[in-house]
DNA sequence: TCAGTTGCTTCGACTGTCTAAGTATACCAT
DNA sequence: ATGGTATACTTAGACAGTCGAAGCAACTGA
């Protein structure tokens, strides 16, 4: 049980965490709407993009972004009909698709603002080198703490390459 | 595609900012689902509850959620209908409504189990004084720096008491 | 070969969300 | 007062994302 949460530091963690996710979640809307795209389509392009040959099956799209195939098939039909993304049936077992990210789509997602992530790894680097190390070392903890349950969270936001596919 | 991301530190940030942000995704599901109850009408009670004389107005509710009034509309007839909440006319400016969180809707926010808030405060809690000072001024930091717009986020995540057990 | 499994699509439904337009009320300046 | 403008909400109509269930197609194993 809980009673309040009359202690002020606490409180002040919980809204910081909030937010930090309104934020992102802002982000994400202002992000979509500069490239013309939805932010679940462009989330779909996000994941191609950082894939060895730019491509996946529907299947693991869904897993990865945490929503059924049905949606993903929905998402897809659209960025097929927009040029972003084209399906071609995969060549050793035929049930599978491939999902793969044309040049438009690649383009779409290259013109990117990415404003916010910008903001934050400029902000980030500018930091002194503990205080870069400090703040790893907090949001690991934030997110273990939260993730205690075994939430299985993929790194895809947009960082990098360093995405390493599995599965 | 982006310049360069090979920073090895500033990806570790990303990727627990990314965790967070995940978690706190699917608890917000889990936790909608528990009390079926969807996480925008979740939202709505939670706001309720957090004010004094559990009210607020359509506006100062959009307004909260960062969403428009239409969809406030749409929100609170819902929630009537679920006897969660109810509309009463303000008497001073009869424009404005109150929406007034019910004893039902109350109890349906009371029942939910909240696991991941509690993960965290509790989590929080166990940790040295100076842990949780670090981690606090991490979060504000971060915050800081993708919110330098300026986004006003109001402090709702916490709903108030007993979290039972997990779903 | 054929029964079961896996991969994807189709269908129908529901929620969250928006914008634009409408109604009622309040406030202010003449 | 009277009219004009601003504010608070609702209605109407639209669309995106999402799901579950049902269906089809292709693989797999005994």
């Amino acid at each position: 049980m809980t009673q309040e949460i009359p202690d002020p530091r606490t409180d002040a963690a919980l809204i910081a965490l909030r937010r930090i996710l309104r934020a992102t979640e802002h982000y994400e809307r202002d992000l979509a709407q500069a490239v013309r795209l939805t932010p679940a389509k462009l989330r779909v392009l996000q994941i191609l993009s950082l894939r060895d040959g730019h491509h996946a099956t529907p299947t693991q799209l869904a897993s990865q972004m945490g929503v059924s195939q049905a949606t993903v098939t929905a998402l897809v039909d659209q960025l097929d009909k927009l040029g972003m993304t084209l399906r071609q049936r995969s060549v050793t077992d035929r049930r599978q698709l491939h999902v793969i990210l044309t040049d438009a789509g690649a383009e779409a997602l290259r013109s990117a603002p990415d404003a916010l992530q910008q903001q934050f790894v400029t902000g980030f680097r500018a930091l002194h080198d503990w205080e870069q190390a400090m703040l790893v070392a907090s949001l690991e903890r934030v997110a273990a703490m939260l993730n205690a349950q075994g939430i299985d969270a993929s790194p895809v936001l947009t960082l990098g390459d360093i995405g390493r596919g599995h599965s």
